[in-house]
DNA sequence: AGAAGGACCAGTGGTCCGTA
DNA sequence: AGAAGGACCAGTGGTCCGTA
């Protein structure tokens, strides 16, 4: 609640089921008051995105602010800034983030202040079980029923009170949880290396695209075929970048028109050169 | 092209093959100049929409109007008004529609400046031919490959010249070629029985509702299943209404809790009554 | 610096309603 | 009146970039 985005102000009112918490697989417990405690540290709010991106049609988002919700029941409630120009509640509490990501091997807890990659992991079952939730109630409504993690099933989480469930988070890591669910070993054998070299995320991150692309190779390169078979990853949409790596892959394996190779995708992943990457 | 909507100006370029053209497959040879002369009736052009719904997030739509594709190979471009203010071209051709359609039975030319509803049933599979072409860029450049008639399937359809092709008119007619598919000999049937009433298209398209009510009983009350397990069904989209009527009947059948069923969904249908039926 | 996520935007599904 | 379809709109997929 307390609803920053318009967007969570559809019509649609979700129940209200506090549905399954946090509480991380990964060993540690997580107690949610930790990064939801509404007095924090002091600085912050209101400081509005002051973005200068195209920026068109909004104005559609004003009006939106008074939350219209009562109170309680959210458990430790947080009351973040408002959206709107001079609205701000100025005795409010503060926004707070996750813990961010190390590198951790299976059942590995991480230290304080961070998360592993074990919670992670389970935070896409999670969602799994927020979309299972959506989609028997639209059943049960006869609305047309989602296959994917959609807008709707994290608006539903936010919803649930899952608020450390987000689009970006969860869109940034998939294909990370793709090669956890399609090659435990390889994945485990790669977060393990990777720890010792003591990288960061972002590394580790990247280098779980390699193996996807090989899985895609024994699939006639067909990465949303490699997605679709597997139950526990058909719901998640395919990444763009994995998307175009698998086709990048298959045109310099030359099962197309010889492109006259400049590189393996090897070496393309190695360099970290070239957009793909980033 | 000259293209009214904004959305026609996408980016992506798609390329201008000629694809099979309209060519009505009703038996009438529908001899395309027959409605895109550009010199038709003069009254029109410069007329705008008035509207005033909602009319939020305009604005993006502006600027958009010189169109920049040439001229030629679209045979017999129409040059319809331009969509902004002052821009008009005045001495521009005029808009011209498809003829209505009128209840035929199999086989039956319609009579002039009518269609007949094996021109209608034709175009669904038309769409179907756009669909597969999509679907063969979208692999060959590593795009994501649509499973159904999108958006951008329309697009295609316009730019390869079937200006006749429109998301409305497809959409509106979607489970009337459903029953074609599923049971075309009742569908048959209810043609031949609504052609001897004299029932307009309206009536004809709302006594297709009931039988694929009925066909999804058997199916459990699932009207995607119904679709889903049929190879040229499965590219549409179930319509809204239909999924609403099925839900229903599903409920008064009594499969589920007890509603106190106040008719069936055969009354429902019948009565004329309730928005369902609008 | 590396990372989490609010908020944005182009294009979608859906269909209303001004038009013929 | 009955019908075709341009154009609209709310909510989507995708991810940038101001933030911590």
């Amino acid at each position: 609640h307390g609803s920053v985005n318009a967007d969570a102000l559809s019509q649609e009112v979700l129940s209200e089921e506090p549905v399954q918490e946090a509480a991380g697989s990964g060993g540690e417990t997580r107690s949610r008051t930790g990064w939801l405690c509404p007095h924090a540290n002091s600085k912050s709010n209101n400081k509005k995105r002051t973005n200068s991106r195209n920026k068109k049609h909004k104005g559609r988002l004003e009006e939106v602010d008074q939350r219209d919700e009562g109170e309680a029941d959210d458990k430790g409630a947080r009351g973040w800034e408002s959206a709107s120009s001079e609205t701000e509640r100025d005795g409010g509490s503060e926004r707070q983030r996750e813990h961010p990501f190390i590198v951790t091997e299976p059942g590995e807890v991480a230290r304080a202040k961070k998360n592993g990659l074990d919670y992670l992991f389970h935070l896409y079952e999670q969602c799994r079980l927020f979309l299972v939730q959506v989609q028997a109630l639209a059943r049960q409504h006869g609305h047309k029923c989602p296959t994917k993690v959609t807008n709707q099933v994290f608006r539903y989480a936010k919803k649930a009170g899952a608020s450390h469930i987000n689009k970006p988070k969860m869109r940034h890591y998939v294909h990370c949880y793709a090669l956890h669910c399609l090659d435990e070993e390889a994945s485990n054998a790669l977060r393990k290396a990777f720890k010792e070299r003591r990288e960061n995320v972002g590394a580790w991150r990247q280098a779980c695209y390699e193996p996807l692309v090989n899985i895609s190779a024994r699939h006639n390169w067909d990465i949303d075929v490699v997605f679709n078979s597997h139950p526990r990853l058909s719901i998640w949409y395919v990444p763009t970048k994995l998307r175009q790596l698998c086709h990048i892959a298959s045109s310099n394996a030359g099962t197309n028109v010889a492109t006259a190779g400049t590189g393996t995708v090897g070496t393309i992943l190695g360099s970290g050169s070239g957009d793909l990457l980033q």
